[in-house]
DNA sequence: TCTGGGGTCCTAGGACCC
DNA sequence: TCTGGGGTCCTAGGACCC
């Protein structure tokens, strides 16, 4: 049996609890760049904005709904769903965090009241964290996340097709049967966890439409029909778990670092500076994880919805001499690629370093030293941790490569971020003060 | 006259998720 | 003010091996 808890708007949530004026209001949080909404509050989705429409059309639609637009703040969101995933975990023995704001808790055979439970916890996490959430139990992960979905729609909008009594929590596994099928009857196929765009197009070919005929469907004919995915999803849905439950992260397997500019980039210059700045995130995150690369890949390309503008995306990958997670390696690598793909005479829009081939950083596959400029991986990697160590300690960008660019306004390649609001959790320099 | 059977590995592209 | 960023898995087809 596994509970599905997730924030509800969490983005929204996060920014709400240290700006309580925004409760009530049509708020949203905005891509990088500023460029689309990635979260809304309930009341922005009641205004009809979607998920990842252009701000700029937002505004222009709505110009007096009062709509609070903010740049996205990761950091926050990050620290508060560290928060919101310790107390979660106490739902029951083991736990897999899902994605930042959502997590399963495998509650087999947890004794006692389940659904009582969960309303304790959720209580507990609005109490301590402040940010609303929601839990559906069932037997499978698929049924999990539809019993969430429930628990959502039964406090946003009580009565039918969901009761209010499933508001909050939903445990699937205590509804009647019958009222499951009218509970599947009113929901269509395409909210199905894993059933997306295109695949919905097929089912609905095929008269699949509501989530009942998808549960009505013979596994067999899903594999036949459509692929072994959808058999999974339509097994979950009859109550036979497909899915493993992961409350050990498996390692990565790709790490990557890409950003849109906040203006169209031309020269190779600033794209040096700003490839340089990524493979030294993306290297940083490989660290973290452990892992070392044994390839980097860097791509540019131009605004592709622009189609009047003259279109360029090329990529190249770049073996690098021996796995690393050296920095200087991996950002030399990246500027090889990048010069060997550049063109001059196109706007270019995005770029990206992404670091591929992963393994574990603690089995080295040793080799004859039979070049005289060999690295010395053990003080190349003592280098690479004293540098962590002092931009943990004096924040991030203290120490950098000069390939990363040195002149602070001349960086007109980073991204746009207007209405960006303090990291309230996680630095010091941004704590509020009180004038008496 | 005319070309086996069984297998692995890699890659690109598609689809999905949050 | 004009469209995010970071991932995973599956499949088909080609190259190659014996």
């Amino acid at each position: 049996m596994y509970a599905l808890l997730d924030g509800n708007n969490f983005y929204v949530s996060c920014e709400r609890v240290f700006r309580p004026s925004l409760r009530g209001r049509p708020v949203i949080v905005l891509s990088n760049n500023d460029g689309c909404a990635i979260a809304r509050s309930n009341e922005a989705k009641a205004l009809g904005i979607a998920m990842a429409e252009p701000w700029p059309y937002i505004k222009r639609r709505l110009p007096d709904a009062g709509i609070v637009a903010l740049s996205a703040n990761f950091t926050l969101y990050g620290d508060m769903s560290n928060r919101m995933m310790a107390i979660a975990a106490g739902l029951g023995p083991s736990q897999e965090i899902y994605s930042i704001d959502e997590c399963f808790i495998d509650v087999t055979g947890v004794p006692g009241d389940l659904v009582a439970r969960a309303h304790k916890v959720r209580e507990r996490i609005a109490h301590w964290i402040g940010v609303p959430c929601g839990i559906g139990i069932a037997p499978t992960k698929t049924l999990a996340k539809f019993a969430n979905h429930v628990a959502k729609e039964a406090d946003r909008k009580p009565g039918a097709p969901y009761p209010a009594h499933l508001a909050q929590v939903c445990n699937l596994a205590a509804v009647p049967q019958d009222e499951l099928e009218s509970f599947f009857e009113a929901t269509e196929a395409r909210e199905v966890w894993g059933i997306g765009r295109q695949i919905s197009k097929q089912l609905e070919a095929e008269g699949v439409r509501t989530m009942l005929d998808l549960v009505r469907m013979d596994p067999v004919v899903a594999r036949r029909r459509f692929s072994v995915v959808v058999e999974r999803t339509v097994r979950e849905l009859q109550g036979t778990p497909c899915m493993a439950f992961e409350d050990q992260p498996a390692p990565r397997k790709q790490v990557a670092c890409t950003r849109a500019f906040g203006d169209p980039v031309t020269t190779l210059a600033p794209l040096e500076e700003a490839v340089s700045e990524y493979a030294t995130r993306a290297a940083f995150k490989l660290r973290q994880d452990g892992s070392v690369a044994a390839e980097v890949l860097v791509f540019v390309h131009t605004n592709p919805f622009r189609t009047h503008e003259k279109q360029y995306a090329r990529s190249a990958t770049v073996p690098l001499r021996r796995p690393t997670a050296d920095t200087a390696a991996i950002v030399q690598s990246a500027l090889r690629g990048l010069r060997e793909i550049f063109r001059p005479g196109f706007r270019i829009h995005k770029a990206g370093v992404m670091l591929l081939d992963l393994r574990d950083a603690h089995v080295e596959q040793g080799e004859l030293d039979l070049e005289d400029d060999a690295p010395d991986e053990p003080r190349v990697r003592k280098l690479g941790a004293a540098m962590d160590r002092i931009n943990d300690r004096f924040g991030r960008g203290t120490l950098q490569l000069a390939a990363a660019g040195v002149g602070g306004d001349a960086r007109s390649w980073t991204m746009k971020q207007q209405w960006r609001t303090p990291q309230y959790t996680t630095n010091w320099a941004h704590l509020p003060v009180a004038h008496a």
